[in-house]
DNA sequence: CGTTCGTTTGACCAGTTGGTCAAATATAAC
DNA sequence: GTTATATTTGACCAACTGGTCAAACGAACG
């Protein structure tokens, strides 16, 4: 039987996560210490320990639920639908995780840079053969011509490099554009190059 | 009159940047210690200390030269060329800066990730000048209609994101694609990208 | 009210961290 | 070769680090 936890460890456990992932996020894993995490957590540091074994326990938490939903948007494109708009709806849709969920994108961000010691398997693994996948469709719809020739990979990273560049490099695009939401202009740019680099 | 620098001055200060860019880039500044960057360099930790006065005057040097070098790039750009070609031009660059300096793009990154506490200021001033600059001269090819209405900013964005993507996340990069060099592909798509983005 | 069990914490530990310093050792100058 | 100067290092320090533990605290339940 699967141990039933109380309220306080559910509602604790979620705290120490979200602070984790504040922590995590900005200075990935070796940057970040216990006691950040716990003085963003409200927490004492043997706290923090008495609902995770470990620094390493709670980061590992968060990089398994991150993969979980990074993941997700990717099986969801349509092999019989629409080409274009099968690709617009999944870009609009990262576009919208990194506006959402920029923490999650930069502890990602973080993991790579540091050569992902930590999800290097699943890279290599489920991810991949995601992609994989998607490249045969995405061949067949150039093949077909329902698509401009384009290199499915290299599609791909256009659309994972944009939409996280906005979480990943906020400050500097705030920064560059002045008092201007980015987000304002931001999908109807992907959309517009998409739609470009895919019709016919 | 400025100090001359002895042979063994210059040889171990460029050998502790090498060491410290190589360590920074991979764990960002909180992350590194003092003691990987000696053992990279192969220096003791007083020698490193006796060249510069501190892990943070490592660090600033690193970022004071890797900014020089990121923005030459931007005033290379002439508002007389043609408009294509001069984007073009400008992407390549950045995709060729991409691969031959990898360790600088992902110093970048975690710099910018960690909110750009030490370069804060040269993305609100320097850098953002430029680029209004720059948005200028493309607005002004948009209104007379030599390239496709697009907004300056975000074509940017999408070439910085898209060149630095190859090299802050190489792993992830080289992962879905197994065993073909992402470089190979990389610039056609570019070229083919912003082409149909920009081309009338 | 008292027992039980989940929760919280102060005190503590060993290893790491950025940085100092005096002494030892190279190198260069005369 | 001797002196002056530049370089290198072992020993050291205070603050920080991840983690432990026994004791204290709190809520629920009979």
């Amino acid at each position: 039987m699967p141990k039933t936890k109380t309220r306080i460890q559910k509602k604790n456990e979620a705290t120490i996560l979200a602070a984790g992932l504040e922590v995590f996020s900005q200075y990935g894993f070796r940057g970040s210490t216990l006691d950040m995490i716990a003085e963003v957590a409200g927490l004492s540091k043997p706290n923090l320990l008495y609902y995770f074994p470990s620094k390493d326990a709670i980061y590992k938490t968060l990089l398994a639920q991150l993969l979980e939903n990074w993941m997700k948007p990717v099986y969801a494109i349509d092999a019989g639908g629409d080409p274009v708009a099968e690709i617009l709806k999944y870009a609009k849709l990262k576009l919208r995780m990194s506006q959402d969920f920029p923490r999650e994108s930069r502890l990602f961000a973080n993991e790579i840079i540091q050569g992902a010691p930590q999800i290097g398997e699943v890279l290599h693994g489920e991810l991949r053969r995601a992609i994989v996948d998607l490249a045969v469709v995405v061949n067949g719809w150039v093949a077909t011509g329902r698509v401009r020739p384009v290199d499915p990979y290299h599609l791909v990273f256009s659309i994972w490099s944009l939409t996280q560049h906005y979480a990943d490099f906020d400050v500097q695009v705030r920064a560059v554009m002045g008092g201007t939401d980015p987000m304002i202009g931001a999908e109807q740019h992907l959309e517009d190059m998409l739609r470009q680099l895919l019709t016919v």
